[in-house]
DNA sequence: AACATGCGAACGAACGATCGTTCACCGTGC
DNA sequence: GCACGGTGAACGATCGTTCGTTCGCATGTT
């Protein structure tokens, strides 16, 4: 998709259509222009976003669902599209409202499931008393998504290593261990 | 500046120029070109992170010093079109390696004097012991834009609130007290 | 079975607007 | 007469969108 290597406004929409394998006319047909187009890869990011969803309703251990679901959103924005993608979106998102809402509910939807899960963690005792169970979990998102950006930008391939960023998001989570 | 109100790629040299108060003939006499212009403003914003950068590095206690920097940051975040051109530049930056240079260069600055005011107070004793204070730091930092966005993108303007985030950093960088 | 009709998906030429950039020209001060 | 900073008309390219046209196919009529 040319988006990620172009961008939404330095892509045609000539490009759009013979890459998605239609008549320029006929995309017409399918979109009612090419905002349409961006919408509809927002809408689909909604998708891309269930698998985690439902990892973070796992009934088991808090800590430990935290901990996979740390290592798997991580490697999902480990790859540089997502975190394009995103920015894209971000971007327009900010004259567009419709696009601003679905990027809204699409991190809301994340932000809701680890928040929940945060709760239940401190219900069981698993986790430290945290007083914003939903702010902590917007902080660890945007910590992911910050590391993601920079590791995107940097031009020497740093990977992200789960190790450092667990120790850290475990330590801000749980009690001290005395 | 109409990068904010329309986005870089949708603002023509024209309208730079007309807002320049120059024409367009003579744009091209002062910038090699659209690109080198917002290469400025990303080297321009370096500027205007100055202010924190001498603030981070008061000598005084670094709990007080810390909380003063979340306060400023936060009001400078809260204007939207501080948000607004970070994620401009990085948008343009994931494909045009120069602008991603200083935009990293900008970050990496914030990030260093905020770690080494992180790793003073460690030593001080006034903060926990934080294993890896740069990415304390980036932590920190990472919160508070993605919070900024948010607030940026949402309809409604709910203007961020100060205390709440720095009840959040402080626990994540203090001892509990017990 | 053969033919006529209508529908709508698909197409791409064409449109006016605008893009980033260039450059021949102009006035001014020496 | 010369040098030069400033100017905007002009250029070719490309933009997003429209729309007249084609054509395969299902349906209806003899």
């Amino acid at each position: 998709m040319s988006f990620l290597e172009k961008g939404y406004h330095q892509t045609g929409v000539r490009d759009i259509a013979k890459r998605a394998g239609v008549s320029l006319g006929n995309l017409y047909n399918h979109f009612s222009g090419k905002h349409a187009v961006l919408a509809e890869i927002a809408a689909l990011e909604r998708e891309e976003l269930q698998p985690f969803l439902s990892y973070l309703r796992n009934d088991v251990a808090p800590l430990e669902v935290l901990e996979g679901f740390v290592r798997n959103y991580l490697i999902h924005l480990s790859a540089p599209e997502n975190v394009i993608l995103s920015l894209e979106i971000a971007s327009e998102a900010v004259r567009k409202p419709d696009i601003a809402k679905m990027f809204l509910e699409n991190q809301n939807a994340l932000l809701d499931a680890l928040a929940s899960l945060l709760t239940r963690g401190v219900k069981e005792g698993c986790f430290r008393s945290l007083p914003d169970t939903r702010g902590a979990a917007s902080l660890i998102l945007d910590a992911m998504e910050g590391k993601a950006l920079r590791a995107t930008l940097q031009t020497d391939k740093t990977t992200i290593g789960h190790a450092e960023l667990w120790d850290f998001i475990k330590n801000a989570v749980t009690n001290p261990p005395d």
